[in-house]
DNA sequence: TATTGTTATACTCTATAACTATA
DNA sequence: TATAGTTATAGAGTATAACAATA
């Protein structure tokens, strides 16, 4: 078996994340979600009701950016706004029962997506993926941390 | 070795997905690029001069998004409009040489980031990961297939 | 009449800075 | 004085629709 050069492995790996984007991207504007919202509501049913500063802090956005993602998700329907017990300045941000039943189903489909790219691959070969996705990945954190540090 | 199940194998496509993005955004902040431009630039340099609509169309976006695009790369150096010789209707945008410049270097980096990230893989774990890649991009694009056509 | 690119308008994501209400 | 969230402002990416110049 041949062995692939670097860049055709890395144009590979790029094919894939370009595509997988394209397929979630869609599939989230037909539930009237965009990746940023729905990235704020993953975090919130992680989390359970959450004050907006620290969702800010979550998905490393500005608090500005914050107000206008919740703005959206209320108006459509997937959280609401309420007073902070404690805090008299501060919003708990909520799942609706509309937002629940939508990450639920989110996190179905995000199993049977897996299913459907992963099922019919051979056991030894799935596990081979692994061990080479684990590579990558260690060596591309290592050369973010060195980015970030010198 | 145990096999791993599907959804973690998806979990770690989509771990490296997110940082090799944000890897590759924020050097093209470096240089004053977004990925929407670095995109046309890219097209550019692979098509030659172009019309507008030619861009729109390869790049699948609208013609005002090209205008957009186009009138940031100028103000930033990398591209030029001129008047196309047969057609006063069209213009033609061209690398300018900082453009080509640009091109060069990224193509030249793309290789060394690739070298960085798959170097140290031995042989045997390339040829298998590519073997990985590969079925899950042809599982991929039939999954797609299907959603586009019923 | 059809096509190329622009202006007009609008929505989303993102940021910083100034401001209000509270701690 | 510090913190939570908003308004004000701005830039980028995206879209549709109307319009001008040209084919």
């Amino acid at each position: 078996m041949a062995s692939p050069p670097p860049v055709d492995l890395l144009d590979q790996v790029l094919e894939l994340a370009v595509l997988i984007n394209q397929d979630m991207t869609g599939s989230l504007a037909q539930r009237g979600l965009t990746p940023a919202r729905t990235h704020l509501l993953w975090e919130l049913a992680h989390r359970g009701p959450s004050t907006q500063r620290d969702l800010a802090e979550a998905l490393r956005v500005s608090a500005r950016n914050v107000t206008g993602l919740v703005d959206g998700l209320e108006a459509t329907g997937f959280v609401t706004r309420a007073a902070h017990p404690g805090d008299r300045r501060a919003t708990l941000v909520t799942l609706t029962a509309q937002g629940e039943r939508e990450m639920k189903r989110m996190r179905d489909e995000h199993v049977q997506f897996a299913d459907a790219l992963f099922k019919d691959m051979p056991q030894a070969r799935r596990a081979a993926l692994a061990a080479g996705l684990g590579h990558v990945l260690d060596r591309l954190r290592t050369l973010i941390a060195q980015q970030a540090s010198p």
